[in-house]
DNA sequence: CAGGCCTCACCCAAATTGGGGGATTTTTAA
DNA sequence: TTAAAAATCCCCCAATTTGGGTGAGGCCTG
């Protein structure tokens, strides 16, 4: 049976040239399309894609915010991000929210369909350009006002460990690791875990490492 | 002046292989090689590589550990992971660690030093197929034993927010967001936060996203 | 020598956490 | 249809954690 393809994208031209594009291969039927992801998760039980063609810069809810969703009521489903060139950090954002590859707007037909293709395959359709930026979004900036033993400091707080634990790791009392979480604390001018780890988290400045 | 260029790989053919070629290019010096991290660590300050290439299966401390350690003293190096193709949760970590790169062990030539040159010039050298490995390591695993709300609290917990914020979040009272974490300790026969955060992190049952 | 960093101590009060018990409703699956 | 699972909420309890304050000694670097 023919794979189920919907397509969530709010230029109207953009969009049904992918239908078209889709629709001829003979492989894959075109369920439904929509200019925005509102429209599209209301209407998920019928359509049950097993691909979502998703644009990013959407009116309303984003596609970063519409890939989670989608992927919370329908895990199977692979979506497939359709995008111009972008910054890193929403590439590894998309990934993050569950999407399954990543294709150019401007990209031929041949290109599009095998991108379906590998990325019903299980494989990850992208191009070099765009896995470079996943991996550049990895660096960690290195202008953090923490330091050394602050930042081992917060990445234990990362952790979920509480001081106690933390302390008894970094072979200190728990004073010290309070110590250090109230430098912390000022530095970032917060006054509590999640707002610290909100901050150096996005800021790179710790590996919110698994 | 020529960059500055450690080696640290385990197999001697291999190492003095990738010394050869990247001497010959004229535009970079190998100022040392070593067989495995530790060594290499203890001669970090006179070295002060710009680059290193790194094996990833080292006897002692693993080039991962190594990549961390060698990062955190010389944040500016830029360490390129030498390797064969192995399984994308490697790769990720590598990256994690702060590598800025990958090549493959039966590279080229001119492969090679096309990648030293990109590394330095601020891109991401790696082989789409490693690019791909990437990507699926964000793939989340579908066999959690956690409900969707249990995964929603957990995620919660990941970011540091107390039992209180994250009730408030979920429109939820804080006893329902106590209820939940009560069934997840025992789903995941645990009992703090940390040691729920170790394994549902390991087996990508949450996202650790900011 | 000033300033940052790391270390540790003590005081305090509020909040959090983990564990126990139970209850209801809705949804899902057998 | 019936039982299990999920989601919601309530109460009790005690230990721990957390955030904030103040102070202080040693170390290293510019």
């Amino acid at each position: 049976m023919n794979s189920r393809i919907t397509i969530i994208e709010d230029n109207e031209k953009i969009r049904e040239g992918f239908a078209a594009v889709v629709e001829s291969s003979g492989r894959y039927d075109v369920v439904s399309q929509y200019s925005n992801c509102e429209d599209a998760i209301s209407h998920l039980p019928e359509d049950s894609p097993d691909v979502v063609l998703m644009d990013i810069g959407l009116p309303g809810m984003s596609g970063l915010e519409g890939t989670t969703r989608i992927k919370k009521r329908l895990p199977g489903c692979i979506i497939i991000i359709i995008t111009v060139m972008e910054d890193s950090e929403k590439v590894f954002q998309s990934l993050c929210a569950g999407a399954g590859g990543y294709i150019v707007k401007n990209s031929n037909v041949e290109e599009i369909v095998r991108s379906i293709d590998e990325a019903l395959a299980g494989g990850a359709p992208m191009s070099l350009q765009i896995a470079k930026m996943v991996v550049q979004s990895f660096n960690r900036s290195n202008d953090s006002p923490l330091s050394a033993r602050e930042t081992e400091v917060l990445q234990g707080i990362a952790q979920g460990k509480s001081y106690t634990k933390i302390a008894t790791e970094l072979f200190v009392s728990k004073d010290t690791v309070r110590s250090h979480i109230k430098n912390i604390y000022q530095k970032l001018a917060v006054n509590s875990k999640s707002e610290a780890l909100k901050i150096a988290g996005n800021k790179k400045w710790i590996n919110k490492q698994w």
